[in-house]
DNA sequence: GCCAACGTTGGC
DNA sequence: GCCAACGTTGGC
């Protein structure tokens, strides 16, 4: 899962341990969310837009999905109008700080392992903010984080 | 339903 | 700031 870390860093997740995952606006991510995550689930946190990009540590899913709250906020940038209480359009789930690699792992750093080459987020045309891991890749990158 | 125009993401 | 690679919107 990808969070600029202006906006939202792993260092911010551990100081909340919990946090509700807010603002996804594109379906596919939303139903990734919603269909194949569940409680206890182990999540790659990865810091996009920021120098360099790469992923930071690990956390889990700490909810079952629930409608977000922001998109019935009048006045905050994730308001969509034709989302009802009664129909929401969006999803958000909880997640828990796990650990923050002892090596950060630079995206240039992935896109060097052979044993990730197939993984989602490395492939051309990839920008969703939530993208599927393989346990085999889960398990190589905590291992090139170091924890 | 098609598709041009526009908006967004995110690495570089 | 640029631009590739999308996704979304809206006229027809």
């Amino acid at each position: 899962m990808k969070s600029e870390p202006d906006e939202f860093s792993i260092q911010d997740l551990k100081r909340k341990n919990v946090e509700p995952w807010t603002g996804i606006r594109n379906y596919q991510a939303r139903n990734f969310l919603r269909d194949e995550m569940s409680v206890g689930d182990e999540v790659l946190f990865y810091h996009s837009s920021t120098k360099p990009p790469g992923i930071a540590g690990t956390m889990t899913i700490a909810s079952a999905p629930y409608p977000d709250p922001l998109q019935f906020k009048k006045g905050s940038k994730y308001f969509d109008e034709s989302a009802s209480k009664e129909s929401p359009r969006w999803i958000s789930v909880d997640v828990q700080f796990q650990a923050i690699f002892a090596t950060y792992i630079p995206l240039e750093m992935l896109k060097k392992e052979k044993a990730l080459e197939g993984m989602k987020i490395l492939q051309k045309g990839t920008r969703l903010s939530v993208t599927p891991v393989t346990a085999s890749e889960f398990k190589h990158i905590v291992k090139m984080g170091g924890k």
